[in-house]
DNA sequence: TTGGTATACTTCGCAAGCTAAACATTAGCT
DNA sequence: AGCTAATGTTTAGCTTGCGAAGTATACCAA
């Protein structure tokens, strides 16, 4: 069984795992997981959000996210839209060739993520996503460092 | 607190914060975490491995682990030996310069883990370990279908 | 008003991950 | 021996992550 020096490895292994999983399944849109991600954080938020906004979210950079709604411009897939009241900020709009999409991506999101969950009681995932909050907890404190 | 479609973010979240946050503080060292991430593998391995042992042990696919090593390389960090037995195979092995960095290295890590794992209890740790294991293994039966 | 600082986004260059395909060597068959 | 298949590594080309620096706009203070 894995060591505790392990941890961060093993972390590193189920992010990239389940990436690219996800990205196998998802290949047929045309879209990789991460502008997916973006899709989907977009389709949630309640208003339309600006890209610092989404970039938080997301859990990205700002230039890492530019660079996808670049792409997903160019595939007609959102807008950005500039806000009159500041005109620095550009607010992110989905088309309605998205919406179609996104119900898919949703779909095929949620069948893997309950293969990925077999045979695990919902109790230890949620003892697990509590203790990677306080891990994400102490990595804020290191940042002050 | 996070719900269940969240959990796959979250990895990737602590994945991607735990990375950075190490590579903060090895960056005097000249090194990424990639790379040390490989030193560290090398040093462990009872033999010299060769690269497909290697990135198998950390982790990536062989033509990022080559792109590593050949940068290792020019730091005079590894040295590729040809097997005489099976001379398509090249062993991997440290320079000394390279023993002298391990150290500081593991010492680096081990104190980044404890304030990571500060105030979370053992047993929670290894729930969570054996938890994300149970998911890694799920994940290999997905690549069947 | 105007100059300086702060904010939002973009551009640039680099690191590191991947797949596909090339290349070199070995192993196995006949 | 000589083909063919398998194996180990490298090359090429793409994506996506980052930080640093640049641009445009907003805000504030004198």
């Amino acid at each position: 069984m894995y060591e505790q020096h392990r941890f961060g490895m093993q972390v590193t292994h189920l992010s990239r795992a389940w990436r690219a999983a996800l990205d196998r399944r998802l290949a047929d849109l045309g879209l990789s997981q991460a502008r997916w991600l973006v899709l989907l954080h977009v389709a949630r938020a309640k208003e339309l959000p600006t890209q610092g906004e989404l970039a938080c979210s997301v859990g990205v950079e700002n230039p890492t996210l530019a660079r996808l709604l670049d792409a997903l411009a160019a595939q007609h897939l959102i807008e950005r839209q500039i806000d009159p009241d500041d005109r620095r900020v550009k607010k992110i709009a989905l088309t309605r060739t998205a919406l179609v999409l996104i119900e898919k991506i949703e779909a095929i999101a949620t069948q893997l993520r309950r293969e990925i969950f077999a045979g695990i009681s919902e109790e230890d995932i949620q003892q697990c996503q509590a203790t990677h909050t306080r891990m994400l907890a102490n990595l804020e404190k290191t940042y002050e460092t």
